[in-house]
DNA sequence: AGCACGCCGACT
DNA sequence: GTCGGCGTGCTC
């Protein structure tokens, strides 16, 4: 062997390949152009049909291409090279999950495509000379402007500067031409921070300093866990704070962007400085500052969602995943993906500590554990003289909740009889649904016609807020109609099942001089109603809380002290294989809500299922009971971790076409001991956007790899463009 | 992902 | 007669 493939600078001339972040499996040959010297990972700018891309130089020539058909790169971009770890990573993630390695790429790449050199960021500011000096006519807008830029004052934009001085944007430009008004550069200092540690607890220090043990010291995965309340953010950030002293970067995974406001503040209360965030609606020049801010390692803390894993650190030495067990961090559409699991290859290649926190953890996490590949510090109680809240089912086969004026209910006596007295006390509750709207199914009175959506296998949801009938899958949304579609009768449409929003009504019917507040993610869509929400709850301007999931996480409420589940069981009916485990990490999490101050909390679980093992586990709070069994049924059916799921679904227009391509793969499908091939069978969503979904499941053996049986399995068979096929490695959706 | 090529329906 | 719909295929 020659050593071409260790090669890794590239003369004029040369044959390199760059690799372009679009769907295209191989990476294309290029030339390397006059007066250029070119290096792996250097971003290039490359012709690729009529028109110019930005990829990445992926290695040496394949020669595989014919010579005359071989274009020269343009150039380089004026950004950092991408160092070997993101390539490896990537190459990685792409072999593993059986996405195209240019989509892949895409990730990473995306702010640097349509490059555009970095502009210092400026401010506007007075330049100096008044409107007369400089010759321009003082009029009253001209003047508005000059008061509201008089004593220093600076603004970010123009129209930052147009709206504070009341007048229009075009007004602005003039002063700056005339030299009346300038753009300061802003001098960018780094990242420097004050460290104020707080007071740890024992065991916090004892955790810390477990952690902090394993900084420089090569791969590791440390799963951190305690309850909700025992101070894992306050641990963890004490290994941020040693890494920022010893100048290395920092990246904290979140499951949702909706939590990274919360985590910046106490980010910022701690250490104060704002870390940089990373996140799907950054908006485009902040975004270009950041990721090279993450590239030249100016940036030095990173938090983000679950796509800031593929950003090109300089020097990144800590991962933390943040609600580690979340089944947000699986990414379910374009590149599949789950972040965690990702993050942990991430630690691998790049020789870095990873940190798993959670009060809950995912059962693949507590099974490498107790396999001795991560290691576990736990963090025994809650901070302070908090308790864990009294945690009782309440059972509607005995306990049927009864109908008031307003009409059907669905709070059971003993959950009011609790409300009545939290409200007495003076105390705030919360009832916790986990479904948006006001009832989850609409149908005929007189045919029993059930509303659906018409591009997919859906109910539609009633809104009473919005007045409107909407499909939680797809954007598709309609008023509701006076007469039945199918049998013609005039109002005949009733309500079925509850939603909040029909929770909310009875809680106000039953409690009329109560404050009700319902919350649900469409209620909380901008970030400053978060803020505001937060206050009325802490200012005790809300007496019942009334919201989804989105309440079941982070906040502190220390007047909080009644949880009511009104349906405990919700989780539990769907085929799914995490449906338990889910389940107990939801209402785990929604339980960690009750009282976490002085007073203790109360939950009350409303199910028909008394004795279901989840259940048990949360009134009990045996977490090691529920993980053990839940292990073993797993076990029992080789199911994963035990074994290995890879979930082919295949979708497109025509119904019949996309079940003939299952069919005919489900007769190709591979064979072969420890290998069984599950399906073709209508997808859960069997319609999803106007394009019919079915499913092919292949179970293979925990040693034996899907990948390389995949390949092959789709390679036999020509599948036609209309049918699109993806992958889903290790699925969390079943069907 | 773009972008062109190509082959069928309604318009200045 | 052409404009334009989007199915199919290629880009080093």
């Amino acid at each position: 062997m020659n050593n071409s493939a260790d090669k890794t600078s590239f003369e004029p001339g040369e044959i390199v390949t760059v690799l372009l972040p679009l769907p295209i499996e191989a990476a294309y040959d290029y030339r390397v152009p006059e007066h250029e010297t070119l290096v792996l990972g250097d971003v290039v700018e490359v012709p690729l049909g009529r028109r110019f891309e930005v990829g990445v130089v992926w290695g040496p020539g394949k020669g595989d291409v014919a010579a005359h058909k071989i274009k020269p790169v343009v150039q380089r971009v004026g950004v950092p090279p991408l160092p070997d770890v993101s390539r490896k990573f990537i190459d990685w993630v792409a072999a593993y999950t059986l996405q195209v390695t240019g989509a892949v790429l895409r990730m990473t790449l995306n702010p640097a495509r349509r490059w555009q050199p970095p502009t210092a960021p400026t401010v506007i500011a007075a330049a100096g000379p008044s409107l007369e000096t400089a010759g321009i006519k003082p009029t009253p807008s001209r003047q508005k402007i000059m008061l509201a830029v008089e004593r220093g004052r600076t603004y970010d934009t123009m129209s930052a500067l147009a709206k504070a001085a009341g007048v229009s944007a075009g007004t602005i430009r003039d002063l700056i031409d005339a030299g009346v008004l300038t753009l300061l550069a802003l001098k960018d200092g780094p990242q420097t921070f004050t460290n104020s540690p707080p007071k740890l607890e024992p065991a916090q220090h004892a955790a810390a300093a477990e952690i902090g043990a394993k900084l420089g010291q090569g791969f590791s995965v440390t799963v951190l866990d305690g309850v909700t309340g025992s101070g894992k953010t306050e641990v963890y950030f004490e290994s941020i704070a040693d890494v920022m002293t010893k100048g290395g970067q920092a990246l904290v995974l979140l499951p949702e962007i909706a939590l990274t406001s919360q985590w910046i503040s106490r980010f910022q209360a701690r250490f104060g400085f704002a870390p940089t965030e990373w996140h799907s609606d950054l908006k485009g020049k902040q975004r270009r500052e950041n990721w090279l801010n993450v590239a030249t390692a100016e940036a030095k803390v990173i938090v983000g969602a679950r796509s800031s894993l593929f950003l090109p650190f300089k020097n990144l030495s800590l991962i933390i995943v943040d609600e580690e067990h979340d089944s947000a961090f699986k990414q379910e559409e374009g590149v599949i993906y789950h972040a965690r699991d990702m993050a942990v290859v991430r630690a691998r290649e790049g020789a870095i500590p990873i940190v798993l926190s959670s009060a809950t953890p995912a059962l693949e996490t507590m099974i490498n554990v107790q396999a001795g590949r991560y290691a576990e510090v736990r963090l025994p109680s809650r901070f302070g003289v908090a308790v864990l809240p009294q945690i009782d089912v309440v059972d509607l086969r005995k306990h049927k909740p009864e109908k008031g004026l307003w009409g059907r209910a669905w709070l059971a006596p003993p959950l009011v009889a609790a409300v009545d007295e939290t409200l007495r006390q003076g105390e705030q509750g919360l009832l916790f649904l986990n479904r948006r709207g006001y009832a989850p199914l609409t149908l005929c009175n007189t045919c029993g016609h059930r509303l659906h959506c018409p591009q997919c296998t859906a109910w539609l949801v009633e809104h009473r807020l919005t007045k409107r009938l909407q499909c939680h899958h797809c954007g598709y949304n309609a008023a509701r109609p006076k007469t039945c579609v199918s049998c013609g009768a005039t109002d005949s449409f009733v309500a079925c099942g509850p939603g909040i929003e029909r929770v909310a009504e009875e809680a106000q019917a039953r409690w009329p001089d109560a404050v009700v507040k319902m919350v649900a993610s469409d209620t909380l869509d901008r970030p400053s109603a978060v803020a505001e929400l937060i206050n009325d709850i802490l200012e005790r301007r809300i007496d019942i809380l009334v919201g989804t999931q989105v309440l079941a996480k982070g906040h502190h409420f220390p007047n909080l002290t009644l949880v009511g589940v009104v349906d405990a069981d919700l989780g539990l009916s769907s085929w799914d294989l995490r449906a338990a485990e889910r389940t107990y990490q939801l209402l785990h999490q929604v339980s960690g809500r009750a009282g976490r101050a002085e007073r203790r909390g109360r939950v009350l679980l409303q199910t028909h299922d008394p004795a279901h093992p989840v259940m048990n586990a949360l009134v009990s709070g045996n977490d090691d009971d529920f993980y053990s069994q839940e292990s073993d049924a797993r076990r029992m059916l080789a199911m994963p971790p035990f074994g290995r799921l890879t979930a082919l679904i295949l979708s497109g227009p025509d119904e019949i076409q996309v079940k003939a391509v299952g069919e005919q793969l489900a007769n190709v499908a591979p064979r072969g001991e420890g290998i069984e091939v599950l399906g073709p069978a209508p997808a859960f969503m069997a319609l999803l956007r106007g394009r019919h979904r079915h499913r092919l499941l292949l179970k293979t053996r925990r040693d034996i790899k899907p990948q390389p049986l995949v390949k092959d399995w789709l390679a036999r068979l020509r599948i036609p463009s209309a049918v699109r096929v993806q992958i889903d490695v290790d699925p969390y959706s079943f069907f």
